[in-house]
DNA sequence: ACCAGCACTTAAAGCGCTTTAAATTGTCCT
DNA sequence: AGGACAATTTAAAGCGCTTTAAGTGCTGGT
């Protein structure tokens, strides 16, 4: 007769199997399988096989929170993301395998209507987070420096102006330079660029097609439209400009949502992208990979901003680094059909 | 002098504070510390207050992993989650709001291309998650039934035949049982429904179709194109119909990407949607909800799902409940702009 | 003055693991 | 046989917290 039934998930009697159980089975010490159990060199051949088969046999799985309590490290890295954010989402992807390959592991803890940075951090470090990667903070530069100094930080996708902590961005007023490159490269002149509000992203992509305007001498053609970082901000600059006296070659966008604001009132209103009006977005979303957008737009390469927040933790953690670093990787232009040589 | 700078994050000296830090600044033990910050009544009001003072002060702040070994209860759910579903992050922020209501906290563990349901859930068990919620989980069912069998698992948004552990789903059927009804209320008759291929959902959204279909009278107009969960499967099909003698008068998609697809396809051939034909998907993604798609489809209640899940973690925890549960919840029409009574 | 009863407090025993120092065993010389 | 030394193994001391049983004072009643 066994228990299940209505002891199953009280386990009634066998509760999950500790390393004391292990030790009886196999007849040596708690220490003993431990050392086997975490590749500790020192165990015999012979234990260690006996250990390792008693442990399947009971399947047996290390306890978190008593390992980490015991040996004063929890080689854990604490994430901050925004769920929501299918770019947050790459980069979770990529940081799994960064952290993996350097032996950690990621404890996330997500940005919701009700839950703000703080309570997410908060989290984090309650689980003893040994480092905190936070993707796309907006708490204020003190705060963080703050933070900081209790746990080491590392701020991926925000520029911090002289910061004392880590951060990992990809320079938003180059990507924007490309495209503007590109689009000139093209025949284009009239280029004009639609807003994503303030916030110190928004400020650099800004800044990026001001100064790769001026740079093709076209300071004239300026234009910047006011909008924010939604599709419905598109739509309403497209309106805009259809409402105007002439459409220019090329519309750029702070990034794809908006884009596709732009393109879907475009399209609707007949007017032919790229035959036309040529367009571009900004964060190679999953939107812009659609096929029936096909959006030429600019990659922040996940991958290598994960990697790069995982070695600087590691630095942090296990090298003993203490100069806070800033890694600005150089986003990509990603080619796709919306954007072709003027009409 | 302080230590700052090169010691920093290695803490020289000072570490985190704990519980015996906050009793020795107010001459008080550990337990009446525990006791205060646990809000346990017992300690006096004067207690209390000072000790509530000094933790502020040494910005302590409880070691979960600690208390976790101690008290024998995590009070933490797990919850598996494909990071890159917009579904399983509003189903996450309600879980959230839903947990803590109960004083229950969530951890996450999030599905990849390098990372497993096995894996995801063995990060969760190492954590001493003390119930599982796994979000649209595709493990076979006796690996489930096995898993469940050492802790309370709860399965959302996917039916498991007779299963001995509790489920949270909305029904399928139903849901696609709808949308026709809609569709045949508007007085649609040809209506195509484009498939999401193999799978639990899919079946039962295509027999959701075919009964509704025959609900009506209209068994000669069943008719099912293959396809599978992308945008481009409904392109194609979506093509398929273009070049066929006639186009039906509705399309209904599996899901909303494939609803997308075709409605791209179409537009684009200049058949006007929903002028000519109507589209329906089923999701309620963010997509869906793009004002440039504005797509009629079907809505999930994630909050109610949320709030059964925990629900039922709790029962099974708290309230010792041992029998399996399953709660089949009724979708829900969302109409937007991409149906209309058929030319 | 004495004690029951109440309101607080706290000593101490773990929780399941890691880690260090010490003990044990075996091996190989001399 | 005796001992040095290396190879294994393990006893025991925590990690930072919770929890329970056992205090410690006070109050008020008699």
């Amino acid at each position: 007769m066994d228990d299940s039934g209505s002891m199953r998930h009280r386990n009634g009697g066998h509760k999950r199997p500790r390393l004391e159980d292990v030790a009886a089975r196999v007849g040596v010490s708690t220490a003993s399988v431990s050392l086997v159990l975490r590749g500790v060199p020192g165990p015999s051949e012979r234990t260690r096989q006996r250990v390792l088969k008693a442990a399947a046999d009971l399947g047996y799985q290390v306890d978190r929170t008593a390992s980490t309590l015991a040996s004063r490290r929890s080689r854990l890295l604490g994430v901050m993301v925004d769920i929501r954010s299918p770019f947050h989402a790459e980069l979770v992807e990529h940081l799994h395998t960064a952290a993996e390959e350097v032996g950690y592991d990621l404890v996330l803890s997500t940005l919701t209507r009700t839950r703000d940075e703080q309570t997410a951090v908060e989290t984090l470090l309650a689980f003893r987070s040994e480092a905190l990667i936070l993707l796309g903070p907006t708490s204020p530069a003190d705060a963080l420096a703050a933070l900081d100094n209790k746990t080491p930080v590392i701020a991926v996708g925000r520029r911090i102006a002289d910061s004392a902590l880590d951060v990992v961005r990809t320079a938003d007023d180059d990507g924007v330079g490309q495209i503007v490159d590109h689009l000139v490269g093209l025949g284009h002149r009239e280029i004009v660029y639609v807003d994503g509000g303030k916030g110190v992203i928004a400020t650099d992509r800004r800044r990026g097609y001001r100064t790769a305007m001026r740079r093709h001498g076209l300071d004239e053609q300026i234009r910047v439209l006011t909008g924010d970082q939604t599709e419905a901000a598109g739509e309403r600059a497209a309106r805009h400009l259809l409402s105007g006296p002439r459409l220019p070659t090329a519309v750029v966008a702070f990034n794809d949502q908006s884009a596709i604001g732009v393109l879907a009132a475009l399209t609707r209103a007949g007017v032919a992208v790229p035959g036309r009006v040529s367009v571009v977005g900004y964060d190679d979303d999953t939107l812009s990979r659609l096929s029936c957008f096909n959006l030429t737009t600019v990659s922040q390469s996940a991958q290598e901003q994960a990697r790069q927040a995982v070695t600087a933790a590691v630095e942090r953690l296990d090298r003993d680094r203490t100069e806070p670093r800033e890694v600005v990787l150089t986003p990509r232009l990603v080619l796709r059909g919306t954007t072709a040589e003027p009409a």
